[in-house]
DNA sequence: GTCCTATTTAATAAGTCTATTAAATAAATT
DNA sequence: AATTTATTTAATAGACTTATTAAATAGGAC
């Protein structure tokens, strides 16, 4: 690992990896000492314990993971165009965090003490906004720019269609052995695909 | 628990529950052996590993995942028509077994071994009728009944969006109070939300 | 009742895990 | 250089894990 950082860095970012990619029950403070080459003990004196460097991580990655629709411009581009943006942007995040679907699934399921306190800074943090383009939204509809639909089925809708390459992304990856570039080609290509989907449901009835 | 089965059966049935609740890693063998009222060497007798008796019950939740999808019915009804009656019969499946989707999830990232049978299985499994389905859905494309899509995409959009409630529900009973009508019903609006979603994301473009 | 087999239990080996302790080393301050 | 502070380690307590063992109990066949 990089030398010029210090440990307690270097503990952090191995404890990262190791938490996106098993979660938080199948990581232990010796895997995270190990990768970060130092002892056991370490891990505790820093974060004292193993759930308190957990949080640091996982509220990090939240943050990012609601950070995309934390606004919604007034620039006067049209509204389907801005949600479009929305979208991709969303999505080229995950690319980047490829692991953050599953890490939060996981432990807002598995953790009912972190979903609990999560859901609570969530619907504070984002109630503002949420009015905001809820409004947006039911405007278009009545204008009959948009399918009529409620505000939390669409942002279900795009939630889900954003993350879900991701949860199967190690199964493809079991069946086909894919290099990075054919990966690389096939998230852009699902990003396209996800967007797509999303856009050609919101398409009001023909007259 | 039921007093006239025997505790074969009782240890199965409480295993089932536990891991579909929290998973492999979080569920031990006294936590199986206290819910089933029996000695915790009992579940070792009977199943003799833990690994064992969980494949037992995630093969059989995989299984019933699949089953709606093993068939694609060759009746005179239109293709969507067929298609949105399987999205309902695999919606409603999931509402009898909410858990299903993310033991799935949960087990398939975190257990490559696991992943790698199952993925051979299905693959081979479903080939034919992956063929039959893709032959009738670029077939319809075609004809301009429907926006043209990949049979991988389509599959993907409408397995995403008839799992992600059932991930979610979870977050949203830690900020509702929801009693079990309320969730039945959200359920059934859910279900007509995702169906819609995706009939409407493949109506063809208007000329 | 005795024998045989199936079921169930208590005890335990061998390993893991988190967290703490006290001791050792390194770095900074005076 | 001496002292204080920060970092790191080895050792270990105490709890929990899976799996196996041998012993105890129960049920059926004869």
């Amino acid at each position: 690992m990089n030398k010029d950082t210090n440990m307690e860095q270097q503990i952090l970012q191995c404890a990262e990896e190791l938490f996106l990619e098993k979660g938080f029950s199948l990581v232990s403070t010796t895997d995270i000492a190990k990768k970060a080459g130092c002892n056991q003990a370490l891990v505790h004196y820093y974060f004292r314990t193993k759930e308190n460097l957990f949080q640091l991580i996982f509220q990090d990655k939240f943050t990012k993971f609601l950070y995309i629709f934390s606004t919604f411009d007034d620039s006067d581009e049209p509204f389907t165009t801005r949600l479009r943006k929305k979208m991709e942007a969303h999505f080229d995040l995950l690319i980047q965090n490829r692991q953050i679907p599953f890490m939060i699934i996981n432990e807002l399921i598995l953790n009912e003490n972190r979903r609990n306190k999560l859901v609570k800074s969530i619907y504070n943090n984002n109630l503002d906004i949420y009015r905001k383009f809820d409004s947006e939204l039911q405007e278009e509809i009545k204008k009959g720019n948009i399918r009529p639909i409620s505000t939390l089925d669409l942002l279900i809708n795009i939630v889900s269609m954003n993350i879900i390459i991701f949860i199967i992304l190690p199964v493809l990856e079991s069946q086909f052995n894919f290099d990075n570039e054919e990966i690389t080609e096939l998230l852009e290509q699902r990003k396209h695909e996800a967007v797509e989907t999303i856009m050609c449901s919101l398409r009001p009835e023909k007259k």
